[in-house]
DNA sequence: GCCAACGTTGGC
DNA sequence: GCCAACGTTGGC
């Protein structure tokens, strides 16, 4: 029965299950039940100032020493339960339990900033720290005849959190039905006894009109996370039940005001206690953190780092690491946030630094705005020639933001990347180390976009065969170009192994961005060198390699010219594929 | 898995 | 703002 013999100081003088704690708050309840209304409230205050007891000093506790315990060890009569709790005159009372708990929640002076350190540390760090104590179920029921035969009652005083102090009255059938409601309490008593005139609190009827009896409507909310991976981001769904919601008493108040569900969110203003206030000074930590929508729900976010690209970029905390970064990078299911240094480490193939991205024209730059055709361009000239399959627009008229984050930048498209870009995006990573700091803010602002090599697409029908549209460049090859930066070269010029063809030209026709970092490696690197793709000697343009099998294909080689095609080493890595 | 203890919130 | 009602948690 005794289930926690170390929380009954003195065996035998006192029903043990009465003697821990909880039994503080039944004690309102007195010998005589029957007349205790008044009694109750008053018990109780006295049950939280014994946290306040001299005696209680925590650190005394802790560090072994036995207090005098003069009010209980004088062989005062005990007042009733208090006794064990308050002055505990047994050593062995004075257990570790009660010394944690009172180090967390005993003193009513600090009871607030404990209160409140206990559950942020909770909540932000996880520790293990005992909640709350469990009382022995048997423990502080009170026979209480005013509703019958057999029916007990029991008060509860919470010890700790946020609506520490606040009062909990129960109340048990002959059966042992566990009621903890006036509404419950009814659905027992219905038809038994009319409780329009009882009191819950106090457990008595009183005379005069009865107070509204409350009926709520309430609304499940889902908050709180599912333990682990990916239902993480999702919000419970239905059915959540706790083993308590089966266990109830109370009928199940019917359909929900779905319409409620919103403010309930709102409203953590609300006090139930005065102590209730403490829990909603700080919101919990999954709020504090703007928490991403599941993906299928949420568009798909520009990649970042620090959050430079998209402005609305949340702090998140790495699902793999732990740290908090801001940005919007999400593992590989796009399910739980990865910092950028998990990311780097998942060895993905879908690095989020590089993308295909469709721009959106952001309708405000000079591109934007011209409405007129140069007809001086090779896409107005292509249309000139041919305005049927005319689909390209007027470079001029083409969005030239430099930030090229249209008014929708979820509007982007991701497409599959490269398959060996990872390697060489490391390499390029590295390059970040070596730059200055202006060059590595450089790296980290606008730049960082451009850098992130996209390579961008104003529509399907632009991409491919304009030689001159820096946007036709090899994604290979420019990465190929940081890689060789990164990797401490003083040019470029082997480059062309990985682009037959590349020549100062091409080259120079880098991304702005990639061109800028080459530049800006090169003049970190040799000072005053200029520019080093101005030095970067016209590679094999035009030289075939006559070994490869297109080569020996070809007539000048002795072939019979039926594969047409360019020396292999000549070829685009990408047109290889 | 149960349920005491605590959190939350909607009615007043 | 209070607090009854009930959802939720975590000790057992």
């Amino acid at each position: 029965m005794n289930e926690e013999p170390v929380e009954s100081p003195v065996p035998g003088k006192e029903p043990e299950g009465e003697d821990v704690g909880q039994s503080t708050e039944t004690k309102g309840g007195e010998a005589d039940n029957t007349s205790e209304a008044e009694a109750a409230p008053e018990s109780l205050a006295p049950s939280d100032s014994t946290k306040e007891s001299p005696r209680t000093d925590p650190a005394e506790e802790i560090s072994g020493e036995i207090k005098e315990e003069p009010m209980s060890t004088g062989g005062e009569p005990p007042v009733d339960w208090f006794e064990p709790l308050e002055d505990d005159d047994d050593a062995n009372s004075v257990s570790r339990d009660d010394a944690e708990e009172e180090s967390l929640a005993g003193e009513s002076e600090k009871s607030e900033s404990l209160v409140g350190s206990e559950k942020a540390m909770k909540k932000i760090y996880h520790l293990h720290i005992p909640r709350r104590k469990r009382s022995h179920p048997d423990e502080g029921w009170i026979e209480w005849p005013i509703l019958g035969e057999g029916w007990k009652r029991k008060e509860v005083v919470r010890r700790s959190g946020c609506s520490m102090g606040q009062k909990d009255v129960y109340y048990m059938s002959p059966q042992g039905e566990r009621v903890r409601s006036r509404v419950e309490l009814a659905s027992v008593l219905e038809g038994v006894l009319d409780l329009s005139a009882f009191e819950y609190k106090t457990g008595t009827f009183y005379e005069g009109e009865a107070p509204p009896i409350r009926i709520r409507n309430r609304v499940k909310r889902k908050m709180r996370e599912r333990s682990s991976s990916e239902s993480s981001w999702m919000d419970r769904g239905e059915g959540a039940d706790t083993p308590d919601s089966h266990h109830r008493l109370t009928p199940n108040p019917g359909p929900k005001n779905l319409h409620s569900n919103q403010t309930s969110f709102s409203s953590h203003g609300t006090l139930g206690t005065p102590n209730q206030g403490l829990c909603n000074e700080d919101p919990p930590v999954e709020e504090k953190i703007k928490l991403p929508l599941p993906s299928s729900s949420r568009p798909l976010p520009l990649p970042s780092i620090n959050g430079e690209i998209g402005s609305e970029d949340s702090t998140l905390i790495c699902a793999r690491c732990g740290i908090s970064f801001t940005g919007t990078w999400y593992d590989k299911q796009r399910k739980r946030p990865c910092c950028p240094t998990c990311w780097a480490a998942s060895k993905t193939k879908e690095h989020p630094m590089i993308r295909f991205r469709k721009w959106i024209p952001c309708g405000q730059c000079v591109g934007c705005h011209n409405t007129v055709n140069c007809g001086q361009c090779a896409n107005c000239k292509h249309g000139l020639q041919s305005p049927e399959s005319r689909k390209r627009i007027c470079r001029k008229r083409k969005c030239i933001c430099p930030i090229r984050k249209g008014p929708g930048s979820g509007g982007f498209l991701q497409q599959k990347p490269y398959n060996d870009i990872p390697e060489t995006f490391d390499d390029s990573m590295s390059f970040q180390s070596e730059v200055t700091d202006s060059q590595h803010l450089s790296l980290k602002s606008s730049d960082t976009e451009n850098f992130s090599v996209n390579v961008d697409v104003e529509d399907e029908d632009d991409m491919s065969t304009d030689d001159d549209d820096d946007r036709e460049l090899c994604l290979l090859c420019s990465l190929a170009a940081l890689r060789a930066v990164a990797a401490g070269r003083k040019d470029l010029r082997d480059l062309s192994f990985i682009h037959c063809g590349w020549s100062s030209q091409s080259l120079k026709a880098l991304p702005s961005a990639v061109h800028s970092l080459i530049v800006l490696a090169f003049s970190g690197i040799r000072s005053g060198s200029g520019d080093p793709v101005e030095n970067v000697k016209p590679v094999s343009a035009g030289k075939d390699c006559g070994t490869c099998d297109f080569c020996i294909d070809k007539p000048k080689f002795g072939g019979s010219n039926k594969k047409r095609q360019k020396c292999r080493l000549r070829q685009c890595v990408r047109d290889r594929q």
